[in-house]
DNA sequence: GCCAACGTTGGC
DNA sequence: GCCAACGTTGGC
């Protein structure tokens, strides 16, 4: 069982859409080490934490969980989609994604919450530039959060 | 809208 | 295989 932190843009989809939707497959992630960790390292029932970015309350917004492991994306074999990739073929596809399950919504815990506290200085979400669209989050961490929910 | 940080691309 | 240029991310 390991944990994770996914971020989306809430104008895009948000927590709420989420807890409308139940589940819904994380495709569009155009990185290769957030490819990586969701193709070789996810496993259902693994905890997830669902961060809003670039927005006006960057912050944890809710729980998920990986409902169902890594297949290909079907958005890069679209030619009209915007996460198209002409070099991915349904043979040799490229990107993966996961499927994520809506468990709850929570209060938002803003970054700079999450800044303040010393038992959280190590997440990959604080590191200066830490552009990953997906991290992994340690058990210790996931605690404390949870905890303070 | 600014800008720092980073990943990717492509010329050589 | 180097590395400069470019595009994107994301907090502020």
């Amino acid at each position: 069982m390991r944990y994770w932190l996914m971020k989306s843009e809430p104008a895009e989809y948000g927590i709420d859409d989420l807890a409308r939707d139940g589940s819904v497959a994380w495709f569009g992630v155009r990185n290769y080490q957030a490819r990586n960790f969701m193709r070789d390292q996810m496993r259902v029932g693994d905890g997830v934490l669902f961060y809003h970015s670039s927005c006006a309350e960057p912050g944890i917004a809710g729980l998920a969980e990986v409902a169902k492991p890594a297949y290909p994306d079907a958005t890069q074999f679209d030619p009209d989609g915007k996460y198209y990739d002409a070099k991915a073929t349904p043979d040799n596809p490229r990107w993966f994604n996961v499927d994520v399950r809506f468990v709850k919504k929570t209060r938002l815990m803003p970054l700079a919450e999450i800044r303040g506290y010393p038992e959280l200085a190590g997440m990959r979400i604080l590191a200066r530039g830490n552009r990953l669209s997906i991290t992994p989050v340690d058990p210790d961490e996931w605690r404390h959060i949870v905890a303070q929910l």
